[in-house]
RNA sequence: CGCGGGAUGGAGCAGUUCGGAAGCUCGUCGGGCUCAUAACCCGAAGGUCGUUGGUUCAAAUCCAACUCCCGCAACCA
């Protein structure tokens, strides 16, 4: 039986058009899926959409809108942009489904009935114009933090669910499971500031929220955020519903893919929601960074950066999506906070994909052209130049695998792109061009030979995170295989003729396009 | 003393787990090559590794104190 690989981004909050922050998370676990899906394991790559909630029904409600009406438009808008990011999400899942509303209500129902979920009430500073309930240190000066209007204290009824009771085991889960949370300087994080201060019982429904899933046996309640979103990893997958073959099948998580400001929520509530249920918990959740930009963090609610351009709409199709994808894999290490800059963006663009992987694909294949009529050559007795070009391709090949099984995409690229370095010293160091003038046909056929193995490699290894370019390298090649193949040895190619192939990636002239930038962005 | 992360040549970063000749990318300068997308290859300049003190034959790395920056503090990936 295959092996499965199941990979979920969250669920974002459609209240405002995606930004490149959710594509860049997005965009991760993309290269993750693809990577898993070029090993021949079964894959499956969740994403989706968090619906209810009263932000929502504000943002429907200001354009004029019903909430179904204006979330339509919303999850169109984000399908679009993942389509042109070459996202390959296998399942996209909204929670105002049918499916889910129904799994959602039934845990909500069963953690009731098993008494990890009790009335009583919730008490906190309340804004009457944003109808939001704000906690003592949320208020800005004792007003609200939103609106900046008087609050009062106020009380409502509300269901609860026993946090507090899962302390103990979440630390035992750390520790028995110390691959559970990643990167693990989140473990003290989660420790310090939460467990060990002692968990609070979370308040999971409101009585002033209508835009939601009602409780089932006390219908004036709506399930509160929690209870509703996280479920999404596993209602996506059928649980409670007559077919539960894709859980069966899939769950555990392999990796739940989430940005920091939400690790507490996957790494203690979304376990403890799942012990209470009696279900399995994933095997990983991976908290990783944030893009900044100018150092500040990007937001829907903050307007940054006026002068640079940060739409992906924008970007991908000016500088196709491989680009946008190969820049937040190997410029922002993963895991931890990156900067993205617009310069920095166009410079990499030119010195990585142009002048380093674009311009060996073009000067190899233009040799092979001109020296062999475009036809793919075999290679005779190599020398040590070409034995020391092959063993540092396959030294990298197991880099890449050990750090995409960590799930580190940025030296993963750095390897791939050592590979492109390396070839490209070569190639300077035994003066193809030379040889010809030599006439010994042998030794160029090795050579270029050797180039050819090398760039299929990389091209193999690179497709996951840049499919269209890599593809269309491999398509030239004559590669055919979806899979990984031959990636430990030089005889992956077939005899044949190489197809001609554009030019990848044109070098950019830097100032201009940061001009053109500036005006669109 | 709320918690966490960071401070390394002009810019962005790695190295800090288990101390042992300061490394990478971009930029700058000089040279080389001509197959290629004014690309590619080689070399050079440039750093008191935030500050102070300590341990040690030896500290970017360990210990102590301090300074500055950033994030989080119960729904912005």
């Amino acid at each position: 039986m295959k092996e499965k690989f199941y990979i979920t981004t969250p669920i974002y909050y459609p209240s405002n058009k995606m930004t490149l922050g959710n594509a860049y998370t997005t965009i991760v676990c993309d290269a993750l899926a693809r990577f898993n899906r070029k090993q021949g394991k079964d894959v499956l790559y969740l994403t989706g959409t968090d619906e209810h909630g009263q932000k929502i029904s504000q943002s429907a409600t200001k354009l004029g809108k019903s909430e179904k009406e204006f979330l339509d438009e919303m999850v169109e808008d984000t399908k679009d942009l993942w389509k042109l990011l070459d996202i390959s999400y296998d399942k996209f899942i909204r929670t105002t489904d049918d499916y889910h509303e129904k799994a959602v209500q039934k845990i909500f129902t069963e953690l009731y009935k098993k008494g990890y979920i009790y009335k009583g009430s919730y008490k906190g500073w309340y804004c009457t114009p944003c109808e939001s309930f704000w906690t003592e240190s949320q208020l800005v000066d004792g007003k609200c933090p939103d609106c900046k209007r008087e609050v009062k204290f106020q009380e409502e009824e509300a269901y609860f669910f026993k946090l507090s009771e899962f302390g103990e085991k979440i630390l035992k889960l750390y520790e028995e499971h110390p691959e559970f949370l990643q990167p693990k300087s989140r473990v003290n994080e989660m420790v310090n500031n939460f467990i060990k201060p002692g968990l609070s019982d979370l308040c999971v429904s409101r009585t002033s929220v209508k835009w939601g899933v009602p409780v089932e046996f006390d219908p004036k309640h709506t399930i509160y955020v929690w209870i509703d979103a996280l479920p999404n990893y596993i209602t996506a997958l059928g649980w409670g519903s007559e077919d539960d073959s894709l859980f069966k099948k899939f769950w555990p998580a392999d990796v739940h893919v989430i940005g920091k400001e939400i690790v507490r929520f996957h790494a203690i509530v979304w376990p403890a929601i799942l012990m209470a249920l009696g279900i399995e918990l994933p095997h990983c959740v991976f908290g990783h960074g944030w893009l900044m930009f100018g150092g500040d963090k990007l937001s829907k609610s903050k307007k940054t950066n006026e002068h640079e351009c940060i739409d992906p709409r924008i970007l991908a199709p000016r500088y196709t999506s491989d680009a946008i994808r190969y820049f937040l894999y190997r410029e922002i290490p993963f895991g931890y906070d990156g900067n993205y800059s617009t310069e920095a963006f166009l410079t990499r663009f030119n010195a990585d994909l142009s002048n380093n992987f674009g311009n060996l694909v073009s000067r190899t294949f233009s040799m092979v052209k001109k020296y062999f009529n475009s036809q793919i050559p075999e290679y005779y007795q190599p020398t040590e130049d070409d034995n020391m070009l092959k063993d540092y391709v396959l030294s990298q090949v197991k880099d890449v695998f050990e750090q995409m099984k960590k799930f580190d995409i940025t030296k993963a690229t750095a390897s791939i792109f050592n590979i492109f370095t390396e070839a490209n010293t070569y190639i300077q160091k035994v003066q193809p061009w030379a040889v010809a003038k030599t006439g010994d046909e042998k030794r160029l056929k090795t050579i270029l030979r050797y180039l050819l193995e090398t760039i299929r490699i990389g091209s193999e290894l690179f497709e996951p995170f840049a499919p269209t370019s890599s593809r269309k390298v491999l398509d030239a090649l004559g590669v055919e295989d979806k899979l990984f193949t031959n990636l430990d040895n030089f005889d992956g190619l077939k005899e044949g003729e190489l197809k001609p192939l554009d030019i990848l990636f044109p070098r950019l002239d830097v100032n201009a396009e940061l001009e053109a930038l500036s005006k669109l962005g």
